[in-house]
DNA sequence: CGTGACAAATAAGTCTGACTTTTTGTCTCC
DNA sequence: GGAGACAAAAAGTCAGACTTATTTGTCACG
C-alpha cells in the first residue's frame, strides 16, 4: 500500500517525496519545473499539481523566476501523514520513531484520562475485546494477531478521548507500532507486563477511573521510551 | 496576513477551504471541477491544483466519473497549519480553540521537561527574557506586549524541548494564545498566578530541573483549560 | 425475475502549445 | 559606484483536444 498511488501525479511523489524528505536535496536547493517534469515523463501540469502538494506540506516552496526551492527541514509539516510515512521509508527512520514514541508518551496518556471520562459503552467493550486479544495473542510467536489488537487497542483510546487531534493520531500510533514489531523481526513474544497493562487500562476506562488509566498509560508509553533507549534519570 | 496569498489557486483556497471546513458540503458531497472553475473564474489547470491541495489536507477525494467528494470531518488533517487557520476563522472556532488547548495540556508540560534536559544556554536566556517581558507587560492592559512575549515562550520551550513534533507545535499555540487574548477583548491584565508560573518555569529550565519545569508548566496548562470551562473532576 | 455482459455516458485525468507576469541580474549612464 | 532601464528566465495562466476509468443503464439469456 503506497498510499499516494492515485493519478500520475501520485506516481512522481511516490519518489520525488522520499527524495526530499531523505534530504538529498539540501535546504535551499532549486528544482526547475521543467527539468522535473522531463525526468518523470509527464506533462507540465502533472508536475505542477505534484509541486502544489509538496508545497502544502510546507517541503518547497514555488517561486517565479527562481524556481521550487526545498524548505529547511524545521518547516516541514511533520504531522502530515504522507510525510511521516516518507520519513519512516528512509534513512532517518530511527530518529523518526523516536520523536513519535516521545510524541505518544505526551499525548496517550492525556488520552486514556479522557477515555475513562468519555468512553461509550461500545468503546469500552470493544477495549477490554481488544486487550483480552493481546492476551490471547501474547504468547508463541503469534505477535501479528498481538500486533492487531495492540493497534486496535491505541486507536480506540484515541477516539474515545473525544478529542479529534488527538483521534487523528491514529494512524501514527498505528504506523510506530507496526515499525517497532517489524523493525524487531517478530522474534520474542510480547513484555508480560505490557500485557497486563493494556488489560489494566481497558479495566480503568471501564470504571471511569481516569486517574489510573492515564497513570498505567503512562507506564505503557514509559516502557515504549525504554524500549528506544530514550532514558528519564 | 491571510497567508495562502500566492497564485490563482491560492485565491481559490481562501474561499473554498474555509467553506469546507466550515461545513457548509455535508460528508459525500460532490463538486464537480468545472463548475468550480467556472465558479471561481479560473481556468480548469489552477482548479485542478487548488483540488490536489484540499486532496492532500485529505479534505476532498477525487474520482473519475464521479467528482470531487468532500470527506467526513473525522479523516481531515486536523493538524494541518492551513486548516487549523481555516477552522479558527469559522463557526467551530470555540471547539477548535478547547480541542487545542487540550493538545497544549498534554504537550507543553512533557515538553517543558525535555527543555530542562536540552535547553542550550542561549535558550535559557531567551526564556528568562521573555518571562521577564512577561512579568513587565503585566499590569496597565499591555495586553499585546504581554502576549508578544507569551508567545515567544512557549516558542522556545517548544523547540528547546529538542523534539522535533514538539517544536512544529509553535505557531498552534500561538494562535491559541493569540485567539484566546483577542475572544477576552483585551479587557482585564493577565492572571499574577500564571506570570509567576512562567517565571518559575524560566528558572526551573535553567536549573535543568526536569520535574518541576514539567509540573509548573501542568499549572500553567491547567489554568488554560479552565479559562475554556474544560474541567477536571 | 435475477443475472450477467455489453454499451454509452460522464467527469476526471492528461497533454500540448501559446501567452502573461513577476522577479532578478546585468548593463548602461550619470 | 549607485540608480534606473532593459532583457532573460522561470513560474503562472489559459484554452482546447484527447484519453481513460468508472458508473449506470439496458438488453438478452438463464
Amino acid at each position: 500500500m503506497s498510499t499516494t498511488g492515485r493519478g500520475l501525479h501520485g506516481r512522481v511523489l511516490d519518489t520525488l517525496g522520499p527524495e526530499i524528505t531523505a534530504g538529498e536535496y539540501p535546504p535551499g536547493s532549486v528544482l526547475r519545473t521543467d527539468e522535473l517534469a522531463q525526468r518523470f515523463d509527464v506533462s507540465r501540469s502533472v508536475m505542477r499539481e505534484a509541486v502544489r502538494v509538496l508545497e502544502s506540506m510546507y517541503l518547497v516552496e514555488s517561486r517565479r523566476r527562481v524556481g521550487v526551492t526545498v524548505r529547511p527541514k524545521s518547516e516541514w509539516n511533520v504531522y502530515d501523514p504522507q510525510v511521516i510515512r516518507w520519513r519512516l521509508a528512509g534513512a532517518d527512520r530511527p530518529g523518526q520513531l523516536r520523536s513519535l514514541t516521545v510524541l505518544r508518551s505526551a499525548i496517550e496518556p492525556v488520552a486514556a484520562g479522557l477515555a475513562a471520562r468519555h468512553a461509550t459503552a461500545e468503546q469500552c467493550a470493544e477495549l477490554t475485546e481488544c486487550a483480552l486479544g493481546m492476551v490471547a495473542h501474547s504468547r508463541g510467536h503469534k505477535l501479528e494477531g498481538y500486533l492487531h489488537h495492540d493497534v486496535a487497542f491505541h486507536r480506540v483510546v484515541l477516539i474515545a478521548s473525544g478529542n479529534e487531534m488527538f483521534a487523528r493520531l491514529g494512524d501514527v500510533v498505528a504506523e510506530v507500532l507496526t515499525g517497532r514489531t517489524q523493525h524487531d523481526v517478530m522474534f520474542e513474544d510480547p513484555d508480560p507486563a505490557a500485557v497486563t497493562l493494556h488489560v489494566q487500562v481497558a479495566e480503568a476506562v471501564r470504571e471511569g477511573d481516569a486517574a489510573r488509566a492515564e497513570e498505567l498509560t503512562r507506564e505503557i508509553t514509559v516502557g515504549a521510551l525504554q524500549e528506544l533507549d530514550i532514558l528519564a534519570p
